[in-house]
DNA sequence: AGTTGTGAAGCCCTTCACAGCA
DNA sequence: TGCTGTGAAGGGCTTCACAACT
């Protein structure tokens, strides 16, 4: 009975003692705040401060009314008639998605993928920091990789406890991936981004993301082919379809 | 007004000439079929070759009710009592994917993360075969990756039409995103797997799935935001939650 | 007896369309 | 006048619960 991420609405809004106040965000908006986010970063860069629906909607690749209703969940504060202001956009929607402190990371697996992984600029820049490397080969230990060394496994509580990590990534191969997670659970980490093609098995508190790249090509694969199944058609409007000029 | 994996339901049921036949799949549905593939290639290995929709959802992931309705849209075919032919089940969903041929794939950008992606072996043993790499650096051009000889961007229409690639892998800079997208398009390739963080802009008949790393972790530290908010209440049943054990 | 296949109900999310406000 | 914020409608997906079948 895993659940994998699939809970949805975040529950009612709780204002906790710490003057914290978290909206109560449907799950399908959650995962669009960070894009939002990376869109607002590029305007910000271009010297605009105020931005409409609109034009926002559009750097981030959704209709304009899904990004109202979303931006409404956070007790938005657009002005009517004029648009939302860009920094104080930015820094919203970095607070709710807990950016306004940098993350520390945990990386295990330092195999092909995750030494890509702990080479990615992007997490830096974007809220995050990875602060530890793991894996089980002996061979690997000790490695350096962008400045940091590489531990064995068996040392995950202490560095966890350490650097106060709470995300994890998995990077190793399936099959050591549900004892990793484990370990990494016993140690109290409450996230874990997923990339060993395995379903892992963790408590409820714990929330799981995974990303396997191989799904993503297959996914892709069955388009193709029913677009290929499409066109070999005698004589409908099957040829035709998705040949509109695309816009701005 | 770009799309970038909206459209739903593929279309009806279509029977080609060639003795085509792939049934309406909800796109959910699509997404979840690899897992179920990958779930059953697991439990073949295991000599396991009849399985029932309680068994294979608890390996994939989902709820048996879910995987059921999944199956009945591939004209499915269990058998009432007893459960599912493993060996029928993978070859039928290999089909629908697609995956019968193993698919050639472009893979541009063979920098930190697309070096990495290059040498995964995940790809190949799962019905992909990375046919060509390419970037725009000039001293990265002729280097070998895994018996792949990196080409120049400039090649793409050239060795796309030699491969009969249809499928690209995009792990460039946010910043070269567009114009590679532009150029595959212009290649014919109709299926992008996107890594660079930027929105790109496809003509309809073009599939695009994203994968943006950051964006998954800052997904996490959501939840992580939230859950810690939860457990700075003052005495809710806040601390409670998600602390029931775990199953199978 | 056991498990699949599926109508029906419900939920979540998207989209529309416009009232409300600057 | 122009753009946000949102009620209401609509669509798709999940879940339930059981009829159908082996």
């Amino acid at each position: 009975m895993s659940h994998q991420r699939d809970r949805a609405s975040t529950r009612n809004a709780q204002t906790g003692p710490s003057g914290l106040d978290l909206p109560d965000l449907p799950e399908a908006t959650v995962a669009r705040l960070p894009e939002y986010l990376r869109a607002l970063h590029g305007l910000a860069e271009t010297g605009l401060d105020v931005v409409s629906s609109e034009e926002l909607a559009g750097a981030a690749g959704v209709n304009s009314a899904k990004l109202r209703k979303d931006l409404s969940y956070l007790r938005s504060s657009g002005t009517r008639g004029v648009g939302y202001d860009v920094a104080s956009l930015i820094a919203k929607i970095e607070y709710v998605l807990g950016l306004s402190q940098h993350r520390t990371v945990a990386l295990v697996g330092v195999g092909n993928l995750g030494h890509a992984l702990a080479g990615y600029a992007g997490f830096e820049s974007r809220g995050f920091h990875i602060a530890a490397l793991f894996d089980a080969d002996p061979r690997r230990v000790g490695e350096r990789i962008g400045g940091l060394r590489v531990h064995h496994v068996d040392e995950l509580p202490l560095v966890v406890a350490q650097e106060r990590i709470s995300i994890a990534v998995i990077a190793t191969p399936a099959q050591a991936a549900q004892s990793v997670a484990d370990a990494l659970v016993a140690c109290g980490v409450t996230s874990i981004l997923n990339f060993a093609p395995k379903v892992l098995n963790v408590p409820d508190n714990v929330d799981v993301r995974k990303v396997d790249l191989a799904i993503e090509l297959q996914i892709l694969s069955f388009h193709e082919h029913r677009k290929a199944s499409l066109t070999a058609l005698p004589s409908t409007l099957g040829g035709v379809l998705g040949q509109e000029a695309y816009g701005s």
